[in-house]
RNA sequence: GGCGACGUACCCAAGUGGUCUAAGGGGGGGGUCUGCAAAACCCCUAUUCGCCGGUUCGAAUCCGGCCGUCGCCUCCA
């Protein structure tokens, strides 16, 4: 049973779908505005891995992550560059999604972007101005009434009579009734996008679009939302006055937060020049799946630390995994003709393994502890091999890491030689056979040159890709 | 000022009352196997969990104080 920490009430309970047919999970994706960092995709990550392990479990599920198009930091990165809205954030939507493959993030069933749900949004704005929760001020801009909902604050533990007023009130602000409230629709301004409106020309305040969509795509209750720990406050705690103030129903079900990356103990922050973007260190070439298992290493709820040897020592854990994977399926090829019979030890040992990931994962996504079930696999497994296990030994733990890898995705897929390796590889098997070891090293070098990494065993000779895959 | 989190080996990181003389990954040292290389396996690398007290038969885990780091209260994954 799956147990998970909701932020709404403090406590981890087991997790009961509204509608065990359809699990409805809603994250609060990027503004695409430029690129994501490492940080934004711990948190999109986190929410992959639920989303995956939910999916390995037998659940379906249904996935939304936004794409927040219009914003204040939007227009004024447009009106730096002299573009139009639409193709910046085009552009950046198509880089996200480039990270996001690479990442192997699980495509979301549903990215709606905030520009194309303007009547959504409008709608709710209508329903709170009638039920008394909002109200226009002189500018025409519409506010949520915060005193009108009692049970502001709770998500975040704030009091609403304590918290503090802000110092920078902005112009168009200055008006509301009270400094706590928040913006529903900015009426609109020249130079500024803007939609006509039942409720006057404006646009969507930043909280609406989340609301709007997550109810268009998951109904008015739905099971999971998603985000990183700063969007507690104001963020989700908005979504919830405003969403249940227009509905009178529950909201969602269980909130959860992903804690901040940090960079060598610091926050990321543009001022500290420490900002590491993902597109960069793809471009870098960073093997994607090290900088998958590298994000996902921690447990989501405490801060990860993030450092220079943070990459190096997940391509060493990620080339251990393939070494692993290329040998189960050396011994496996090797007995094809004859796979025998699976060993008790080996049978055992699929089945423990199994168990342990399951309890991790259902510990609240206990990734750390999934992680230390798989490399404890791949060391017992990598025993059998070398205790000369039966063919049919070597596919029943590629089973069984295969079904870890459906919630972890750090596997190589499955990958065609380059051009000309074939027949390297194949001369090579013949000078070996014929003792013609320096032809043999100098194919194995060959073979390298062209990212092939040549590996002999009792197995015969065995190869894996280098790098990214 | 208010609310909250964290501090575990060289690095990353689990564990939150006994199975902990503390998982897992990386790094380092030694060994086995091997034509070589690589991979793999084995052994070693925290008797100790920021510091000081307390509770308890028993604490990394609970309580108090102190030191340090960080977050939110304002845009932010």
């Amino acid at each position: 049973m799956l147990q998970l920490r909701d932020t709404l009430s403090g406590a981890t309970r087991p997790f009961v779908p509204l509608n065990p047919d359809q699990i409805g999970i809603y994250s609060c994706g990027p503004t695409i505005y430029g690129p994501a960092h490492i940080g934004n995709f711990r948190s999109f990550l986190f929410a992959d891995l639920l989303v995956r392990w939910l999916r390995a479990s037998g659940r379906t599920v249904r996935w939304v992550v936004n794409l927040t198009d219009i914003d204040d930091k939007i227009i004024r990165a447009a009106a730096k560059e002299g573009v139009e809205i639409r193709p910046l954030t085009d552009r950046w939507e198509s880089v996200f999604r480039s990270d996001m493959q690479a990442l192997r993030m699980t495509e979301p069933d549903v990215m709606p972007r905030a520009t194309e749900h303007i009547p959504e949004q409008i709608a709710i704005v209508e329903r709170l101005l009638e039920k008394g929760h909002a109200y226009k001020t002189e500018d025409g801009s519409i506010f949520f009434r915060i005193a009108s909902w009692p049970s502001y604050g709770t998500l975040a533990r704030l009091d609403p009579e304590a918290m503090r007023v802000g110092e920078r009130v902005e112009a168009d602000e200055y008006s509301k009734d009270d400094v706590r409230d928040f913006v529903l629709w900015k009426a609109a301004k020249p130079g500024e996008p803007s939609w006509e409106a039942s409720i006057g020309a404006g646009r969507p305040g930043w909280h609406l679009e989340c609301s709007a969509m997550s109810m268009r795509y998951l109904g008015e209750s739905f099971d999971l939302h998603t985000g990183g720990i700063d969007l507690v406050f104001p963020h989700h705690e908005d979504e919830i006055a405003q969403s249940e103030a227009a509905t009178g129903k529950r909201f969602v079900g269980t909130w959860l937060h992903c804690a901040h990356l940090h960079v060598s103990g610091d926050k990321m922050s543009k001022s500290l020049g420490n900002i590491a973007r993902v597109s960069d260190l793809l471009a870098e070439g960073v093997e994607p799946r090290a900088l998958r298992l590298a994000l996902i290493s921690a447990h989501y709820r405490t801060s990860l630390n993030y450092t220079s040897d943070s990459l190096p020592a997940a391509v060493a854990a990620i080339e251990r995994l393939d070494a692993f994977d290329a040998a189960l399926s050396a011994r496996a090829a090797r007995g094809a003709d004859a796979p025998g019979e699976v060993n008790t030890d080996v049978a055992e040992l699929a089945t423990s393994t199994r168990t342990r990931f399951a309890a991790a994962m259902n510990n609240d996504l206990a990734v750390p502890e999934a992680l230390a079930a798989l490399f404890d696999f791949i060391r017992e497994g990598n025993r059998h091999l070398d205790a000369e296990c039966s063919a049919a030994s070597a596919v029943a733990l590629r089973e069984t890491l295969q079904s870890l890898d459906q919630t972890l995705a750090l596997l190589p897929a499955a990958v065609t030689l380059p051009a000309g390796a074939e027949e390297l590889l194949a001369a090579r098997v013949a000078a070996r056979a014929a003792r013609d070891f320096a032809a043999s090293d100098r194919l194995r070098d060959e073979l390298a040159a062209l990212g092939v990494l040549v590996e002999d065993s009792r197995d015969g000779q065995r190869w894996r890709i280098a790098g990214s895959n």
